[in-house]
DNA sequence: ATCGCCGGTTTCGTTGCGGTAACCAGACCC
DNA sequence: GGGTCTGGTTACCGCAACGAAACCGGCGAT
């Protein structure tokens, strides 16, 4: 509800990277959490994801719009803009990455200190040969 | 419960392709399904998955293990064999994965039809150009 | 005329996941 | 000495995802 757009939304260290969970590519249900609140224009979408280029958001927006997860709509106002909208079948991922990110919440401190401890234990064995 | 291992366990066509959600990498959540109604040895595992090669069930396995989600254990008897179970924390992901489930069941034709429909539309473009 | 804004596209290059095929070491069997 | 079973490893490779940077076309403003 009082989700802001803003630069520091997600943190720079992309966690699709270290965690064991994906919705779709990399950017697909970063791109739904920002569209949770209503349609949102291309460069919109640009400003909360400051590792995404131009290119990887036009690609990740088509197969959304290709899969019925997004609308893209033209206004030919002036300047011309487009709005981005999530579908209700995109919605309904919402609950999913919420299911995600309550599972990040609870056990991903857990996955964090084995893999901590699995990588510090082989470093120490490589030490010892 | 009831669920047995057998070669057709799995569609032939990987899921994680089609579908808008992955649990970890290609395998990983195949292998918790796998393993979820007990311990199950490396060659056992190569049986439900046939599309896997060893060496991508060993890199997977080993990652899992990292993460703390299968433990691996070795059994010096005559063979020799090993077993992989699940930790309390793979076991943890089954919540996720059922979730998962429930989604594409539900949602999944949707999707399927959007992208019929879309590259269908696509294509009848391209005939009139 | 040219500048900037918007919403991309194009080109090129890199990275890494996943796959193929061959090989291996220990133990037992014949 | 060769074959088999288990649980891998090694070397190599192709493709798709991802990314950096430049360019573009329509339009209004200056």
């Amino acid at each position: 509800m009082t989700t802001e757009l803003s630069p520091d939304m997600f943190a720079p260290e992309c966690p699709t990277r270290q965690v064991p969970l994906r919705i779709g590519d990399k950017w697909t249900a970063m791109i739904v959490l920002c569209l949770e609140d209503g349609p949102r224009r291309f460069g919109e979408l640009l400003v909360p994801l400051p590792a995404i280029t131009k290119k990887v958001l036009a690609e990740t927006l088509r197969a959304m719009e290709r899969d019925g997860l997004v609308t893209r709509t033209e206004f030919p106002a002036n300047p011309p803009h487009v709005e981005y909208a999530l579908t209700p079948l995109g919605r309904s991922l919402l609950t999913l990455i919420d299911a995600a990110r309550d599972w990040c919440a609870e056990h991903l401190p857990e996955l964090t200190e084995a893999r901590r401890a699995y990588t510090s234990s082989f470093s120490a064995a490589s030490k010892i040969s």
